[in-house]
DNA sequence: ATGCCCATTTGCAATGGA
């Protein structure tokens, strides 16, 4: 079962080249980010020709996330537990009915910025909130794929230009260790787990974001900010974790790229 | 130290992103 993560940065603009990639890719799940659109405004039927089911957890102009599924999904959930009042729409679940049943949580985690401040204090409770989540459902031990935009650099050796980022939200120290509160509940990160030394100098291979602005991408000015977490049930399952960085040069291409992990299940 | 670029909006300047 290959199950990526992709920020898609709006599906109104990326409808194309998420169309292209998943023809060439042919994920059984897609968990997609950032759609910026309402439910009504996703383009479901354009998906559902393509041979996916689709879920959605959208909201206008921003945030939303999405799961496409070539599997038949239960139990579909919306929305991160713990505050009622929250009303971003960054959290979906389903269970991905395969030959062993997958559960899969969709997530974009707030980016913080600027911090300090009030943003950067919903991303740490937010952060709270799924590590209690968390909690709950590696109980059940069960094969669990917890993917999405975490929108944190989880060690320097994920950024190409370490120093540069310091000071922000997606590095300070708070927000890595409520990374490593979340991955310590029994959590294994597939991509370090595939790829446990990095290369003096990384290709662009070994991240997943590169910013629009000061060509970063030409410049391989990278960040790793797109996870797989796998319960034990699931990290006994991984065959394999890659990142499609090539579609990043293509024409309207997103700022991240897809992140995806290959279970025998 | 700041902006660079991109997507969205009952839109043409402002906000959010990372």
């Amino acid at each position: 079962m290959k199950i990526a993560t992709f920020n898609i940065n709006g599906i109104k603009a990326r409808i194309c080249a998420l169309t292209d990639w998943l023809v060439e890719a042919r994920p059984d799940v897609a968990v997609l980010q950032e759609i910026k659109a309402q439910d009504t405004a996703f383009p479901a039927e354009h998906f559902q020709d393509l041979g996916y089911h689709v879920e959605t957890h959208g909201q206008k102009s921003f945030n939303g996330v999405a799961l496409l599924s070539r599997l038949p999904l239960e139990d579909v959930t919306r929305g991160l537990p713990g505050d009622a009042a929250d009303e971003q729409a960054r959290f979906l679940t389903a269970r991905v009915m395969g030959d062993r049943p997958v559960t899969v949580c969709g997530l974009y985690l707030p980016n913080g910025n600027p911090a300090p401040g009030p943003k950067y204090d919903y991303k740490l409770a937010w952060m709270a909130r799924l590590e209690t989540y968390l909690k709950t459902r590696l109980a059940e031990e069960e094969p669990l794929v917890v993917c999405g935009d975490y929108n944190i650099i989880p060690q320097a050796e994920d950024a190409a230009r370490p120093d540069a980022w310091r000071a922000d939200a997606l590095f300070l120290p708070p927000s890595r260790a409520a990374w490593r509160r979340i991955v310590h509940l029994g959590l294994t990160d597939a991509f370090r787990a595939r790829h446990p030394h990095m290369p003096p100098h990384p290709g662009p291979e070994h991240y997943s974001f590169w910013d629009y602005q000061a060509g970063a991408w030409n410049r391989n000015d990278g960040i790793r900010i797109d996870h797989l977490l796998l319960s034990p049930q699931a990290a006994d399952l991984l065959q394999d974790c890659q990142i499609d960085s090539a579609i990043r040069g293509r024409d309207k291409p997103s700022d991240h790229v897809p992140v995806w992990i290959d279970l025998a299940a």
